[in-house]
RNA sequence: GUCCCAUUCGUCUAGUGGCCUAGGACACCGCCCUUUCACGGCGGUAACAGGGGUUCGAACCCCCUAUGGGACGCCA
C-alpha cells in the first residue's frame, strides 16, 4: 500500500500547520497498514517552488517527526516538474487523450473566457463551461493555429448525468457532471495543471490511497474521469475536514498564526504540536488526550476521524504543551531542550551582529535581545506615546503595516524594507516616525535593533502576531473604519507600485 | 447564485438504535494544598441546530428547513 500527500510550498518559506495535519494522517494511515508514505512537494508555479521553500517544508516535517518514504523513480520530495523529460511526458499523456478524442485543444484567450463566464452569469446559467461553449468557428481555430497562438489542452466532460465519488469517510458522494467544467490539463506554457500531474504521478507511483483536504472534493470527478480515460485503477480517496479559524472560516494566516515555524519560535515542543494536531478531528479509542506519535499509530483507525471542521484554538495546545514539558522532561532534559530552542547557533548567530555594538556587559543582552525569545510581548498603551504621532496615526500605521506584511511574498529584510518604507512614503510620514509603532510592537521598546532585521528573524507569523496584538491594544478598527481604511490602503498601494 | 460537505457543552471530542437523566478534556467558576503565583487534587456551570417521519424505543436511520464551511482559475 502506498499513501501520498501532495504539498504546495509556501513562498514565504513558512509551511502551514494544515499541511502537517494532512501529512500526519497520511503517515498514520500508511504506518497502520505497514505501507509507504510519499510526501510530494510540487508546484508548477516556479516562483513558489524554490529549493529554499522545499527545504523549509522538509525541515518542518522532520522537526515534527513526520518521516516520509522515498518513492520509486518519480517519487520523493523533489518533484518531477522541473525535470524536462518528465514535463514532456505530461504533454504526451495529454496529447494521447487528444488523439483519443477525450481531450481537445482550446485557443480561447483568458479575456474571451472572462467574457464568456460573465455573459453566462448574466444569463443565469449555472452549469460549467463545456466543450461546446468553448468552440470557436473552424476558420478562427485555423487562423489562430497558423498564427502560432497559445493553446491549452482541456479534458472533455460529459454534459449531463451524475458522477459518484466514493469517499472513505463520507461514503458515496453524488455530483452532477453539468457542474464540472472541462478542466485545463496542460497550460499554454506546456506545464501540467495539478489535476493532470496528480493523476499521472499517482498512477506511475502506484499510489493506492490519497488522503487530502476537503477542499478537493469538488474536483474529484475530474480526477475520476481522468483515471477512466487512461484506463487506470483509481486510488481510494479520503477527504479530511479543514482546520478552521475561530470564526469557522478555513484556517488562514490573516486571522491566525498558521506557520509551523511560528509554533517552533513560540516554544512549543514538536511532540505536543503533533499530539494536538492528532486530536483535531481524531480521538484515541480510550479518549486519552496526551499520547505519542507511536501510540497514535498503534491505535490508528481512519474511521475515527470526525467530520466537523475543527477550530484551531491555541488554549488547549498550550495546556498540552505544558503537560509535555512538565511530565516528559526532567531538569537536565529541560535545560537541554531550552538551550536548543533559545541558544542554538542557527538562531543566535544572526542576532549577535545586531546586538553586539550595543552591549557593554553581558547583562545587557537579555534586556536588549529578550524579545527574540519571547512570544507575545507585554505591552501597554503608554509605550506608544509619541511626540508627533497621535493615537489615530499610530493605529493606522499598525494596521497598514499589518496589511502590507500580510501581502509580503518574500519574507526577508530587503523586501520588508522596500514594502514598508514605500508605505511610509505613501502615507507621507517620516520613516523614523512611521517605524516607531513597529519598534514598540515588535521589540517592546521604541529604541532597539533594526526592526526589519528583527522581523526577518522572527518570521512572518510571529511578526504579524505582534503587530496584530499591538493593534488590538491600541484599538482595532471598527467595521466602518476598517472599510474606509481598506480603501485608503489600496490607493496607497497603487502609489507604492507606481 | 449553483453544486458539494458538515452540524453533540464557548472550544476539542465520546457516542454507529435500548448501557444517555448524554461521558471525557480545555477554558471558566468554587473548594483543598500552599509564605504568593503556578502546578496538583476535588467539585460545579454548560451541548444532541429546528421540524417531520421510521421504530416498542432515536444524539444515532430517512426527509425537509436553518446555520456554517468548501468548490466554482492557464493556484494548488
Amino acid at each position: 500500500m502506498t499513501v501520498r500527500t501532495r504539498i504546495a510550498p509556501s513562498p514565504t518559506g513558512d509551511p502551514h500547520v494544515g499541511t502537517a495535519y494532512i501529512a500526519l494522517f497520511n503517515l498514520a494511515f500508511a504506518r497502520q497498514h505497514g505501507g509507504q508514505f510519499i510526501l510530494r512537494i510540487e508546484d508548477t508555479d516556479q516562483t513558489r517552488s524554490t529549493p529554499e521553500s522545499e527545504q523549509a517544508i522538509l525541515d518542518s516535517m522532520r522537526w515534527l517527526g513526520l518521516e516520509w518514504d522515498e518513492g520509486p523513480d518519480v517519487g520523493g520530495p523533489h518533484g518531477p516538474y522541473r525535470q524536462s523529460e518528465r514535463k514532456d511526458s505530461y504533454k504526451d499523456f495529454a496529447m494521447k487523450l487528444v488523439e483519443e478524442g477525450k481531450a481537445f485543444l482550446c485557443y480561447r484567450t483568458s479575456e474571451e473566457l472572462n467574457e464568456l463566464r460573465a455573459a453566462r452569469r448574466a444569463a443565469g446559467i449555472q452549469t460549467a463551461l463545456k466543450q461546446s461553449d468553448l468552440a470557436l468557428p473552424p476558420e478562427e481555430v485555423d487562423r489562430r493555429m497558423a498564427a502560432g497562438e497559445p493553446y491549452v489542452v482541456r479534458m472533455k466532460v460529459p454534459e449531463e448525468g451524475t458522477c459518484v465519488i466514493d469517499d472513505m469517510l463520507r461514503g458515496a458522494i453524488e455530483m452532477d457532471w453539468a457542474q464540472v467544467d472541462c478542466q485545463i490539463l496542460l497550460k499554454s506554457d506546456g506545464m501540467p495543471t495539478y489535476h493532470l500531474a496528480n493523476v499521472v504521478d499517482d498512477h506511475l507511483m502506484e499510489i493506492t490511497h490519497v488522503i487530502r483536504g476537503e477542499e478537493w472534493i469538488s474536483s474529484a470527478p475530474k480526477h475520476r474521469l481522468l483515471y477512466q480515460y487512461f484506463d487506470w485503477d483509481m486510488p481510494k480517496l479520503c477527504h479530511m475536514p479543514l482546520l478552521r479559524n475561530p470564526d469557522k472560516s478555513k484556517l488562514s494566516k490573516r486571522k491566525n498564526p498558521t506557520g509551523i515555524t511560528y509554533y517552533q519560535r513560540m516554544g512549543y515542543l514538536p511532540e505536543a504540536l503533533l499530539n494536538y494536531l492528532a486530536r483535531m478531528g481524531w480521538s484515541m479509542p480510550d479518549e486519552s488526550e496526551k499520547f505519542t506519535r507511536q501510540q497514535m499509530f498503534d491505535n490508528f483507525d481512519i474511521q475515527r476521524v470526525s467530520l466537523g471542521g475543527p477550530i484551531f484554538d491555541l488554549e488547549k495546545l498550550s495546556w498540552l504543551n505544558g503537560m509535555w514539558i512538565r511530565e516528559e522532561l526532567d531538569a537536565p532534559a529541560f535545560a537541554e531542550k531550552f538551550q536548543q530552542w533559545a541558544l542554538n547557533s542557527d538562531y543566535l548567530m544572526p542576532i549577535i551582529p545586531l546586538i553586539q555594538p550595543r552591549v557593554e556587559k553581558f547583562s545587557d543582552v537579555v534586556p536588549l535581545a529578550g524579545f527574540f525569545m519571547s512570544g507575545n510581548l507585554d505591552l501597554n498603551e503608554a509605550l506608544f506615546e509619541h511626540k508627533t504621532l497621535d493615537k489615530e496615526q499610530i493605529r493606522r500605521v499598525l494596521q497598514f503595516s499589518l496589511w502590507q506584511m500580510e501581502s509580503e511574498r518574500h519574507w526577508d529584510k530587503d523586501h520588508l524594507y522596500t514594502g514598508l518604507s514605500g508605505l511610509s512614503k505613501a502615507m507621507d510620514l517620516k520613516i523614523r516616525d512611521f517605524l516607531f509603532p513597529l519598534f514598540v510592537a515588535i521589540s517592546g521598546t521604541p529604541s532597539s535593533v533594526s526592526v526589519f532585521e528583527s522581523m526577518a528573524l522572527l518570521g512572518p507569523d510571529m511578526s504579524r502576531a505582534r503587530v496584530r496584538s499591538a493593534l488590538n491594544l491600541m484599538g482595532a478598527a471598527s467595521k466602518k473604519e476598517a472599510k474606509r481604511w481598506e480603501k485608503e490602503f489600496s490607493t496607497l498601494q497603487q502609489a507604492i507600485d507606481s
